[in-house]
DNA sequence: GCGCCCAGTCGAACCGATTCGGGAAACGGT
DNA sequence: ACCGTTTCCCGAATCGGTTCGACTGGGCGC
C-alpha cells in the first residue's frame, strides 16, 4: 500500500495525495477530506525510507554509547535517557550504536548515507579515530567529552580536573593528608581516555597546592575491580585515610571492601565521587559528591547537535561543566592517631 | 557522490558497481579492482535510504522502552543492553523508542514502513494497543512480556507467579507468618500491566497454600516511594516481618526505610527480590532474590524476533522463564516473640 | 468584456540504490 | 567453421515518496 494506491482510491493524483498531507502546497477541503478517509481506512502511512531518499534527511540521530560488554554507569544511563527524551521532544528517532573501536561495524553503518542525520558521541579518548571519521563523511556530531585538542570538534564535558581538584581540597581541609584517586581502568587510561588523564590532572595538582601526598591508582570499571583495588590501597597503604574516585561503577566494591576491612565510612575512611545526584543520595552513606547534571548534558547535547544539523558551517561551540561538590555523608574529619 | 559517480570514474555502468559490491554477479578482477580504487579514494558509502527503499527492509529493529520520565531499573537496562548486544552480533541496528502510552508520536513512527523490520515490545500490560497496532501494521514484533491473551503473540516473560509463590514458601519456610508484597506502582497495575497482577496471583495462591496472611501492598518505582511504603508498612502493621517484591527500583528506599525504623536485614526483617544477579550481590546485604537471567531475555527475544522476521507465518512461540531463589544474606528466620 | 491572479490539480522528473533481461565477446567442443 | 556456453557488462525498470513547472477555471478589478 503506497501513496499511488491512496492516489487512485481518492480520485486524484500522486501529488495531490502528498501536498494534501504536507500540507505544502494548498488543497480544497474536499479532495482533503476524501484523501484522510482513504487513509484512515487502510491505516496508511508513508514509507519513511522513500522519504528519507527524497528528502536527503532522515530525522534519525545516531547515539555512540559504550560497547555492549561493558555495562553502563548510572550516569552514562543518564546521558542517554536524556538524549532519548530531548530527541524525542524534538519529534527525532535515536539509533544506537555500541562501539568503542576503530573496527565496529554498527558505527561503520552509522557513516554511511542516509541513515542518520546527525551523531552523538560518548567515552571519547583524547585521541579518537571516530571524530576524524564523522568529520570525513561530513557528518554533523556533537560530543559528550572532547578530544586532545578541543577546538576540532563542538562538545560538551565535565570539567573531570575541576572536580577532583575540589575534591581534594575538600578532603585536606578535613585534615586529610594522604589521600587516593580510584581512576577509571587501566586499559581505558593509557587508550587515553580524557576524563582519566584529565582527572589525573586535577589530582596531582590540588595535591602540589596542598603539599600532600597521593596514590594514584587505576582501576577496573566494575565492583569486583573496587573490592580487589581498594583491598590493595588498604594494605600497600595503610597510611591513606581518604578517596576520590571518578569510576562509579567500582563504588559497590569499594563501598564492600572497606567494610570488609572494618572501616567506616566516614569514620574512619572518607570517599568522594563523581556521580548523578540522584545515586549518590541512594548511595550508603550517601556520597558526598560533584552531582554531573547527567540529564542537562543530554539535553545540552542534543541541541547543540540540532543546532549544528541545521548550520553545519557555524562555529563549533564547547561547553565545560564544573558541577560543586554536595556535601553528604561519606567525608568526615581524618582520624588524628593511629586510629588503624 | 552515488553509485553514479563511482562508475563513470571507474568506466563502468552504475549495475557493474552494485555487481562488485554485492558479489550477486560475477565481475572481473580487473573491473573490481578498478571500482575499489574509486571507492576507497573518495570513502564511498551506499546511501542506506536508497538501499532501503529498494530492498523493502532496514536491517534495523525497533526497541520499545518505557517512557523516559521513568528512570529504568537495572534489569531494564539489562535487557536493552542485551538486545542491542544481540543486534549488532546479528548486524542489525537499534531504533529506541520510548513510549508507553497510546499516543506517542515515537511509537506512531515505529509503525509506518521503511522504518524498522521489527519490534522489541517492553513493560506490556494485559491489554495493550501497541500490540493490536503492530498486528496491523504487519510488523514481526516480540514481547518482553506478553499481554492477557498468551497466544495472541510471540512473546518471553519472567513467570512473576511462580517466582513470587517461591519467595513466599522460602519466607514462610523460615518461620514467617505475616508477609507483605510490595508490587510496583498503583497506576501500572490499575493499567494492567502484567508482572504487577501475576504477582499479586501467586501471592494469594502461596499464602492460601501456607495457610498464613499477607499485606498487599503497591509501591511508586523510586526510592522515595519505596522509603514512604516501607514506613507506612511497618506503622500500620507491625507484625509483618517479612517482605517479597518485584518493585526493583524501590529497593533501596526499602532498605532505608528499615534501616530508619531501626531493624537489621534478615535479623528483624527479611527481603527477597527479583533482580539480575549482578544487582543482588552488590545490594547490602546481597539481597536473596530470583535471579532473572536478563541477558540470557534480550539475547533470545532477539533471537525470537529474527526468526519471527525470517518467517512472519511461523507459529508464535512464547517461552516463560521461573529463575529458582538464590538465597544470600537478606533472608533468615522469623523473631520469635514481640521482638519489635 | 478583457486581462490578471490565485487556488487547485496533474504529470513528470528525481532521490540512489538493486535487479532483470539481454547483448557482446571469449572460449571450447566437434 | 560453426554453434552453444560462459563470462562480463550495460540499459532500463523499479522501490515510494517529494517537488517543480504547467494547466485550468473562477473571481475580481477596471
Amino acid at each position: 500500500m503506497n501513496i499511488g494506491e491512496i492516489a487512485s482510491r481518492a480520485g486524484v493524483s500522486r501529488s495531490t495525495v502528498s501536498y494534501a498531507l504536507s500540507g505544502k502546497r494548498s488543497v480544497s477541503d474536499a479532495t482533503r477530506k476524501r484523501i484522510q478517509d482513504v487513509i484512515d481506512e487502510l491505516d496508511y502511512r508513508p514509507n519513511a525510507a522513500a522519504r528519507a531518499l527524497k528528502e536527503g534527511r532522515t530525522r534519525t540521530i545516531g547515539l555512540v554509547i559504550p560497547p555492549a560488554s561493558t555495562r553502563l554507569t548510572h550516569m552514562q544511563l543518564d546521558f542517554v535517557a536524556s538524549v532519548v527524551e530531548a530527541a524525542a521532544r524534538a519529534d527525532l528517532d535515536v539509533l544506537l550504536s555500541p562501539s568503542g573501536g576503530d573496527h565496529d561495524r554498527s558505527f561503520e553503518r552509522l557513516l554511511s548515507g542516509g541513515r542518520v542525520d546527525g551523531v552523538i558521541l560518548m567515552e571519547i579518548r583524547l585521541e579518537d579515530s571516530r571524530v576524524r571519521r564523522l568529520q570525513n563523511a561530513k557528518l554533523p556530531f556533537v560530543g559528550i567529552g572532547h578530544t586532545a585538542r578541543a577546538e576540532e570538534m563542538c562538545w560538551i564535558d565535565v570539567d573531570y580536573a575541576a572536580v577532583i581538584n575540589q575534591c581534594v581540597h575538600h578532603l585536606a581541609d578535613l585534615g586529610h593528608t594522604r589521600i587516593a584517586l580510584v581512576n577509571r581502568s587501566v586499559e581505558l587510561v593509557a587508550a587515553g581516555y580524557g576524563p582519566g588523564h584529565r582527572a589525573r590532572d586535577g589530582f596531582t595538582a590540588a595535591l602540589a597546592q596542598r603539599g600532600i601526598q597521593g596514590i594514584d591508582l587505576e582501576c577496573g570499571d566494575d565492583a569486583a575491580a573496587g573490592l580487589e583495588c581498594v583491598t590493595r590501597l588498604l594494605r600497600e597503604h595503610p597510611e591513606v585515610t581518604a578517596a576520590a574516585t571518578i569510576n562509579e561503577a567500582a563504588l559497590p566494591g569499594i563501598q564492600r571492601g572497606l567494610e570488609e576491612a572494618g572501616l567506616s565510612v566516614p569514620r574512619d575512611f572518607s570517599l568522594t565521587g563523581v556521580v548523578g545526584r540522584t545515586w549518590a543520595e541512594e548511595f550508603r552513606p550517601p556520597l558526598t559528591a560533584a552531582d554531573v547534571p547527567a540529564q542537562d548534558i543530554g539535553t545540552q547535547a542534543m541541541d547543540l547537535l540540532i543546532e549544528r544539523i541545521a548550520n553545519p558551517a557555524a562555529p563549533r561551540r564547547n561547553i565545560l561543566l564544573a558541577p560543586p561538590v554536595s556535601l553528604r555523608a561519606s567525608t568526615g574529619p581524618a582520624r588524628t592517631g593511629s586510629a588503624r
